[in-house]
RNA sequence: GGCGAGGUAGCUCAGUCGGUAGAGCACACGGCUGAAAACCGUGGUGUCGCCGGUUCGAUUCCGGCCCUCGCCA
């Protein structure tokens, strides 16, 4: 059998910014032959270590990408499921760490991802929903893709914009295996979240970016600039705030924006089925303990219940 | 001290010719399938600075007081 101590199984950790995953995947780390796997949509990217808070173990799918790469998850579940299914193969556990719940999905599901436009498209489609304004443009869709539009509001242009280009190449904006909310996953997997009290993550997240700073941050964010940025990379919280205001005003930009990203994060945690939360205030090496512990439980149980837990 | 401007939501402000008020941001909740640190939707959270007067009724008009900012002393 492939798969290391723990069989086949995947060690999934999710978590708010600041709720400490690195650490703990790292723990973990220490105890099994393991592979760490980001699944962070900023963590992808060349020349923001500090921003986006890259780990210092070597962890795979961080740094993959230069700044002016336009990010897509259809990229990033190839090369993910790629990762895990290399680690299996050398009985280590994929211990796959991610911020972004949809790049974590993509990495543990087999989302159906259909293909891009031509840029022509897009701007043909875009310029259209402009001329006819939300309300046509929706009647539009309705007409091509009825279960797309029932699913897509008149006013999120860019999801109306996506769903027309995908009409017209015969595809549909809703996929027939609506996996993305489902437990399904291609391994066995444990997905544990760390849960952080909003007060406690609140200090964190001030301490953490008072951190960057005092690193080179806004040095960081001047350098990444010069050069040219794609739409998804230049989403970097404290990219433009760093380079455009006062050190003041951007360390407080910042903070708020990364407190909004971590309630967004919370969202996640609660949709996400099969999650085990655990206490994140406790040390790493604790968690991790944990966290094993729920491991060798859940490889005792049938591999089907395995699976399928909270399905 | 004098003159001027102002005190309305957590913040920046609008408004009410007298019938207890609304925008943006923040915040909360929901959605999401080649952008997700993105994008979309829903929700107003309030001694209208304080005290008194006029009035059926004052956040609005009148008087006094307190506070902030600016200019002049």
């Amino acid at each position: 059998m492939a798969g290391g101590e723990l069989g086949h199984l995947v060690i999934a950790l999710f978590g708010p910014t600041a709720s400490g995953k690195t650490a703990v995947a790292e723990a973990l780390a220490e105890r099994i032959r393991a592979e760490l796997i980001s699944a962070d949509s900023m963590q992808v990217y060349r020349g923001l270590p500090i921003l986006t808070n890259q780990p210092s173990k070597p962890t795979r799918l961080v740094a993959i990408w230069p700044l002016h790469k336009e990010a897509s998850v259809g990229e990033y579940q190839r090369l993910a499921h790629a990762a895990i299914d290399h680690a299996l193969a050398q009985r280590r556990t994929p211990i796959v760490v991610g911020g972004t719940g949809l790049y974590l999905r993509a990495a543990l599901a087999e989302l159906q991802v259909p293909p891009a436009p031509s840029p022509e498209a897009r701007a043909r489609w875009e310029r259209l929903y402009d001329r006819l304004g939300p309300e046509r443009a929706h009647c539009l869709l309705a007409g091509r893709d009825p279960q797309a539009a029932s699913r897509v509001h008149p006013r999120d242009r860019r999801r109306v914009v996506r769903a027309l280009e995908l009409a017209e190449m015969g595809y549909s904006l809703r996929p027939r295996n609506d996996r993305l909310w489902s437990a399904e996953a291609r391994h066995p997997t444990l997905l544990v979240g760390l849960d952080v009290p909003r007060e406690e993550l609140e200090r964190r997240i001030r301490a953490r970016t008072e951190a960057m700073l005092a690193a080179g941050a806004a040095e960081e964010a001047r350098r990444a600039l010069q050069g040219r940025l794609s739409t998804t990379a230049r989403q970097a919280i404290g990219l433009l705030e760093l380079a455009r205001l006062p050190a003041r005003e951007a360390a407080e930009a910042i903070v708020l924006r990364t407190r909004q990203y971590a309630s967004y994060q919370r969202k996640w945690m609660r949709r996400l089925p099969g999650l085990a939360t655990v206490d994140g205030t406790r040390p790493p090496h604790e968690i991790a303990d944990e966290i094993l512990d729920l491991a060798r439980r859940r490889q005792r149980l049938p591999a089907h219940r395995g699976a399928r837990a909270g399905a």
